[in-house]
DNA sequence: CAAATAATAAAACAAACGTTCAATTAATTC
DNA sequence: GAATTAATTGAACGTTTGTTTTATTATTTG
């Protein structure tokens, strides 16, 4: 046998991604085989190789593209201009919402960055250094503003990244707690944890827990 | 050739151990070959097999002797009799403590959780859970005495467990902190977060960098 | 409807993998 | 100092790995 009917290079490699995405992230890049991840997506291993050149370029392709997405997302969510404790829960909100939304991809793209060239990994931790630049920023100038109470802001915006990021790591959507529940719970510790002198309850998220009637709306 | 002058059983598996941890941590638990691991003792690959029956038999055994040491280590730091505060700060310093001084051991706990089998995965994550459920009791305590302001202690639990762990991600031991400024920066965002009443000079680790006078003092 | 192109299968490659086994030498015990 | 035990080597095993090549069929184009 040869091309299949209905075959569509578009599709094909869209089915590549995913499956990849998902593979990886269960099994680890290491432990899956290009047979398994061809088998995912009901084709031969030989075929994966018309869309992407090595197993290597395929897991660079996903983060990269993670990465590119999570910025933009960020560019698309920040308020123009804003006070520090608005953009900060705006950078909360979007990184959260991101996080959850694609718990799989994260997860590859945190796991995974010893497996990329050294170049590439460079690559992408500009990406990363990039994107939590901006929350230094904010930081920073919540500092200023005396906005916000703040010992060292490299190491709080490393604290709040972990903090929040780790969200994928237990969070199941559909258990106990809710996306936004859990979202207005992260916002409230952020804000304490920043020393946030104004009433949380303006980001319509401090006390999500029925303590406030309209809490749950974000 | 076939014994080797000098060899010694302990001191091999000791070095194998040693080596496996920086090795995996490095590399990969999946990406690491015996051959790789032999070659960096200094031994061939087959002698590996004289004290640990397979490489998941390995990682498995750093595994567990490292969530063992994580559990003694709070069992002999842990206060008697404390109140909720005092006792969070000793959880947050036990904690990061540890963390920093096994940080490839941690990397390895952490992400090779994956590769292995399902029985002893839960037997790892059990121990996991235990360590975790004494700081879910702290908050509790702490919320039922009003001496913390918590929407939710799980879900907090998870929070400071993600953002302490997360200190092996950034912190370098020898650059621009000492380990004394990021415990004392950690433990007072772990106040702040969980709502803590009390003047945190209590702990002497409020305001570490020359805010004030004392506080580098653990 | 013929020619060109796109998409795949099938088979094969050398290399690397975890692991086993038999042989061999060092250290210890009697 | 002979017998025993401990520690290791070197070679080999069958699998699996990522990847390449060639042939074949479906689809699109002219």
């Amino acid at each position: 046998m040869a091309r299949t009917t209905g075959s569509d290079g578009e599709k094909t490699e869209a089915a590549v991604r995913e499956a990849a995405v998902s593979l990886i992230a269960r099994l680890g890049y290491e432990a899956m085989s290009m047979r398994q991840l061809a088998a995912e997506v009901g084709v031969q291993a030989a075929a994966l190789y018309r869309y992407f050149p090595t197993k290597e370029d395929l897991l660079f392709t996903l983060m990269r593209e993670h990465m590119e997405g999570l910025s933009s997302a960020w560019e698309a969510a920040r308020p123009a201009t804003a006070d520090p404790a608005r953009r900060l829960a705006a950078y909360v909100r979007n990184h959260i919402a991101f996080h959850i939304e694609r718990r799989h991809a994260t997860h590859v793209s945190n796991m995974e960055l010893r497996s990329l060239s050294h170049e590439r990994l460079t690559q992408i931790l500009r990406m990363r250094t990039a994107y939590e630049k901006e929350l230094r920023a904010i930081l920073r100038d919540g500092v200023e503003t005396s906005a916000f109470d703040i010992d060292d802001t490299g190491l709080t915006a490393m604290a709040l990244i972990q903090m929040m990021t780790g969200v994928i790591v237990w969070f199941r959507p559909g258990e106990r707690l809710s996306i936004a529940e859990v979202t207005a719970s992260y916002l409230s510790m952020t804000m304490r944890l920043v020393g946030a002198r104004i009433d949380t309850n303006t980001y319509s998220a401090a006390r999500p827990f029925g303590r406030a009637k309209d809490a749950v709306a974000l």
